[in-house]
DNA sequence: AGGTTGCTATGATATTTATCATGTTATGAT
DNA sequence: ATCATAACATGATAAATATCATAGCAACCT
């Protein structure tokens, strides 16, 4: 994990006060002296599966990815993660080396902090505690969720979700370009890559969407919530 | 939920002390005045999905499924919990309603704690905190990481997976009854029942296990190993 | 004890998905 | 601007998995 960057200039950010909305100004003040952001170009990795976990870290702008490598070079992408969203929840508090990378897939901010810091807290402020818990117990669930909607679908059903996570969730809009290629969408929904670009195809020319490489507009987005749906 | 039930006799429950090694004494009879023991026979369901959640919930003895009824009478099985794992973790703090049902595999007796008590706990007791948020980041790493096993493997792999799962994590030995059905294993490692019924007949006539109905005995382990970590 | 339902088992066939090969285009480095 | 590499795209074929059908057995209910 790279250690250097910046302190938080705090009152600007607006993930702080959602996350530490139950700690008291004395207690914020003590993290705006550890609290630091640091930078990541599109590609940079954040942090490094088997490295040992010292930091707590979110995004607070851009967008990255968590995946886990297999071994034989392979990759499995586990989830995207935007603004808000916890990167190195799931093993933090359980293990000492993090089970997970993390890169940006776009270019990102992310806020660190030192992980001993964040368990002080946890044994201080109660109210902390619980937020915290209600935080990692959602992203645990999303988690899940995806995972079991994911195996239920068909190739194409895979596709019309992911396009419409993309729509929906991150961009919020019909109308963006893909942040990843057509291998990491293959890894993050388990299909290979020329299935991914198959169905794209076959996508473009039933008149669902417009392909411009990586700039993708949803033209049906009602077939797309039918085939996301029933498949 | 079913709410009756007798009070804890404590002084027995090897788990409590597990989970609440740092509760003070106060605080543990304090627990141990609403803390509830109930028992379900094989079949029964202990938790219902949709359910408003009110109670913190853990297998004192036996084996429940986590499972998710996914419309149209399907199920799909999330895990297999037992003594010392939680049921209703992943959800309990950030959900009002349950988001998966579990069920008794074999004759289970669970422990029912009021979840309001829990959160109290959690503010006033901060190692208490830090070591539930330990336990729900093992939690749902292991799950994340047996979907991500899973997803690699082909129909033989997987039932080799899941073997050895039940023999070296389960029952600790290599001859053990099946707590589940066909149909239930497929549901659990995203198979179709008679393709797990094929994959346990192919592996019964090539002499890796002796299956006498539930019974299952391995017979070459290292051949299972191997179909598990190669397919 | 008998009947019903669910589970197990096997065979045949259909469908889905992966793999391999080849060519084109885009991107990044020099 | 050029070259090399990676990504995208398409076609053909192979492999894996699902589906459908049928029969026998086990478990549960009356």
């Amino acid at each position: 994990m790279v250690t250097e960057g910046k302190v938080c200039e705090c009152k600007d950010c607006i993930v702080r006060s959602l996350i530490f909305e139950h700690v008291s100004s004395e207690e914020l003040g003590t993290f705006c002296n550890t609290k630091r952001e640091q930078f990541f170009k599109k590609g940079q990795i954040v942090v490094k599966q088997g490295d040992p976990i010292a930091d707590f870290v979110y995004v607070k702008e851009g967008l990255v990815k968590l995946y886990n490598e297999a071994g034989q070079g392979r990759e499995q992408i586990i989830s995207i993660a935007r603004p808000y969203d916890f990167i190195s929840l799931l093993t933090v508090f359980s293990e000492t080396h993090y089970h997970y990378s993390v890169s940006a897939i776009e270019d990102t901010t992310v806020c660190i902090i030192n992980l001993e810091r964040i368990k002080e807290l946890v044994c201080e402020n109660g109210s902390f505690a619980l937020d915290l818990l209600e935080r990692m117990s959602r992203t645990a669930d999303k988690l899940i969720k995806n995972y079991n909607d994911i195996n239920l679908k068909n190739l194409r059903g895979r596709i019309a979700y992911i396009l419409l996570n993309f729509a929906d969730k991150i961009y919020l809009r019909n109308r963006f370009d893909l942040p990843v290629s057509r291998k990491e969408i293959a890894e993050l929904i388990g299909m290979t890559t020329e299935n991914v670009i198959r169905i794209l195809s076959e996508f473009r020319k039933e008149g669902i969407i417009r392909i411009n490489g990586k700039e993708i507009e949803i033209l049906d987005k009602a077939k797309l919530e039918f085939l996301s749906q029933h498949a």
